[in-house]
DNA sequence: CTGAAAGCGCTAACAA
DNA sequence: TTGTTAGCGCTTTCAG
């Protein structure tokens, strides 16, 4: 195990007492100085300054935290499901990664990532308890409720990116994923398609919650879910091909698929492609999340879209909320259908 | 702007004293039971250690940091580069920070992320100079030669995802750029392509590499390169389409491209799709870095494998030699070449 | 084996 | 307007 100290052997960092001796006032001259407080004259105010800057010294933030009792860093966790294996490399995850770094950034706030294995969820809170953080951004529900509610109910001020469920203590931000799935299914049904297979887990609730919409849509259109077209796939890299597998052995008829994913709807795509079934010929695909590679395949996707953009500053903005002592009701986002050329 | 201090109203965060008076002993007992350390009897130090599991006490780092000097945090930052608007959108950029998070979590480290303009690239040294973390892992070199010299000459322990340079002062690892581009080129020739188009920009020094790798391989096989063929696209998010209008524009003949990174290699393929020129049967294409929508475009693209796991922990490794008073000498790591549909 | 006391680098009363 | 002093939450000599 290497040691985390950098060897102070030469120049030692630079101190407030360097600047004060080397300035002639006391520490809390420099203190009040460089925290431009108003007690000081303008002289020594500016003087100090400089000394400070040609120095090149900086405050140690660290003392400063602790002396203050404040915190500008935020932790953004990602849950690393041990079953899925869906985790930082997911293009829609990592896209809402860089989402919230634009929105703290733009807050002032720093942001320490980290991934916890999802099965000891709790892990989440270590970098709030032991007092790095201010709060915690958990990208990626997954079906954690319960762990996820222990945690609010310990007061870890924490805002999760997924679906509101019933009887939840923290605070959600998401898409609106019954919208979504709704949206999805009326565009299909409008192409005519009537027969239309939905790939996805359905314990997972943003994903129920899209096929909840789908069944919507069918509803409003009088056509009852046929479960036969309800195929559970995950988030494995080739969760697309193993559904296409299952639904052929399933030998049932279909004219559409709604993936729960952009991902698992390309692969699905390219294995159709493999099988000599035309796209969105004889099957219309539609995907979920609208990642950035969507509009470059082919047949470009068409797909539902994910805020993004939005979703990193409601989320931190609702972190703040809580942080402060206010409540941060859930928060459904707006998401829109993107239709391209996969299921026209 | 917000405070960021949570309201202490009601639970006040437990501390060792609280412990220490809890369990009827100091907190310099408190402090060397949690410790683990030996001058504690087998006694007292079970019983604190329980009672503080049962109070889910947590040792607060920042005090703890302050008094030991220490910090187990490294900075990545990525810059952001206002002319091509690259940034944290980036899948390949992405893909290396989900890398190093594996990595620095293997190691027992915190990541502590931010984004720069990189036209201001010394604040990329904010988060060491303010004591926040032991060393910096910038991703993304661009063309900003002198600032990381400058940073690596202020002492600041960094190293840098990129390209080896002459006088260069600061660590880097990277890829074999040269190897790879030669593997890309070579490829190419064996498939009888000879008339090979380049896009990228050449002034970075990544991509320069790359090219002269591709004209290695021209010159192996007694071709001079034509600078008809080279054209500089930029990272833009429809670079490829816009680099092969210029190449039309210039009516250049040409049978293969060989692209900076695979988003431009895959928009490069559906401009020629739209118009109706065949991939890879008039014109062969390769991309560069292998990011995972690679294998699922279509067709599947041969590309250049960047050794992203590799990637992370290597450059882990080297910060932490630089944050020990060791050398770190700068690496290249081996590419390889993945060949899919793209191009034969 | 345990406790008292000093101090990490900084800020904030309180005095001057 | 400035300096003195105490102390943020922790670790570690140094004594017992």
């Amino acid at each position: 195990m290497p040691k985390s100290t950098p060897p102070e052997a030469d120049s030692r960092r630079l101190q407030m007492a360097d600047i004060a001796r080397l300035a002639g006032v006391s520490t809390s001259t420099v203190s009040r100085a460089l925290a431009g407080s108003k007690l000081i004259s303008e002289e020594t105010r500016t003087r100090v300054m400089e000394l400070a800057r040609s120095l090149k010294y900086n405050i140690n933030i660290g003392a400063q935290n602790l002396r203050m009792k404040q915190n500008r860093t935020v932790g953004v966790v990602v849950p690393y499901d041990p079953d899925t294996r869906q985790h930082l490399s997911d293009p829609f995850f990592l896209s809402m990664l860089g989402s919230l770094a634009d929105a703290l950034t733009e807050q002032g706030f720093d942001m320490l990532v980290s991934r916890v294995d999802a099965s000891e969820l709790d892990a989440a809170a270590a970098p709030f308890d032991t007092g790095r953080v201010i709060g915690i951004v958990l990208i990626g529900q997954w079906r954690h409720h319960d762990q996820l509610n222990q945690l609010a109910a310990r007061h870890v001020p924490i805002v999760v990116w997924g679906a509101q469920l019933p009887q939840q203590l923290y605070c959600t931000v998401g898409g609106d994923n019954l919208a979504g799935g709704e949206l999805a299914g009326a565009h299909l049904l409008a192409q005519g398609r009537k027969r239309i297979a939905f790939f996805g887990d359905i314990n997972l609730p943003e994903i129920g919650q899209r096929y909840e919409g789908l069944c919507n849509a069918l509803a409003k259109a009088g056509i009852t879910p046929d479960p036969a077209l309800l195929v559970p796939a995950s988030f494995v890299p080739d969760g697309g091909r193993l559904a296409v597998e299952e639904l052929q052995r399933r030998g049932v008829v279909f004219d559409a698929v709604f993936a729960g994913s952009d991902l698992m709807a390309m692969t699905a795509i390219n294995t159709f492609r493999q099988l000599g079934v035309d796209v969105p010929g004889r099957v219309a695909v539609i995907g979920y999340d609208d990642i950035e590679l969507s509009s470059y395949f082919h047949p470009p996707l068409t797909t539902v879209q994910q805020p993004v953009r939005e979703a990193g500053r409601a989320l931190v903005a609702s972190l703040l909320e809580l942080t402060e002592g206010r409540p941060a009701p859930s928060l459904k986002l707006p998401t829109q259908l993107i239709v391209r050329s996969s299921s026209v």
